[in-house]
DNA sequence: CTGACACTTGCATATTATGCCAAATATGCA
DNA sequence: TGCATATTTGGCATAATATGCAAGTGTCAG
């Protein structure tokens, strides 16, 4: 591992990091659906504007989504959408740990 | 969002969190080319055997990879290696992110 | 049984993340 | 201009992560 490499990997999981929790990753996949505004988010969510304004900044810093500010308020969109082809392979996992644990259960 | 539905995004957010480490990506990465002990991975990245192991744990935990202990040694296999066909989306996101960092640079 | 090897776990510490409150900014309306 | 709405920022308390070191566990060779 070069420092070239390293550096590839950092940005790599720092793109996965972004993603990688629950308010974010539903926000992402509200997103596949078209744009919205952070006041969108705040009512379906019960967090406090400023956690959602955050959470979003986040998204936006890692290059997932994009902005555009149109009088009070401002919209966010899906800006690679193939991020959440994968998501399937996620559920998949989850399904398979839900099966060990499942199986596991059994013996008990 | 009801309960449910929170867990479930928990869930695939725990999966996303566990690949979303430099070190851990790479060891993922470096599983999909077949299973590799932990000593392989100490000998090839610079940090403690304790530090490796730990990782490994939280792949393990997350179910991303398999355990096989045989002798001595520890074997580490990908379970799910569908997690790593988006990370070409991953790099499209970092790519795109690089471009439009240059032409800010350029307006300098 | 003893020692060596390959890990894993517990502990301490440093860094980073999360979420709220309050304050700052930006925009449009009266 | 002054005010309300929409959003971002700063600050802070709390929680979660990352890492190394030291100690513990399990396995094999002699």
């Amino acid at each position: 591992m070069n420092e070239q490499e390293k550096m590839l990997y950092k940005a790599k999981a720092s793109v996965l990091k972004a993603l990688a929790h629950p308010t974010r990753l539903w926000m992402a996949e509200q997103l596949a659906g078209g744009e919205k505004c952070v006041c969108e988010f705040v009512e379906m969510m019960d967090f406090d504007f400023s956690t959602i304004s955050k959470h979003l900044a986040v998204l936006k810093q890692a290059g997932i989504v994009e902005v555009d500010k149109r009088g009070k308020q401002v919209f966010y969109r899906l800006k690679v959408p193939c991020l959440l082809n994968f998501m399937n392979c996620v559920e998949a996992v989850i399904k398979a740990q839900g099966k060990e644990q499942a199986a596991l259960l059994q013996h008990l």
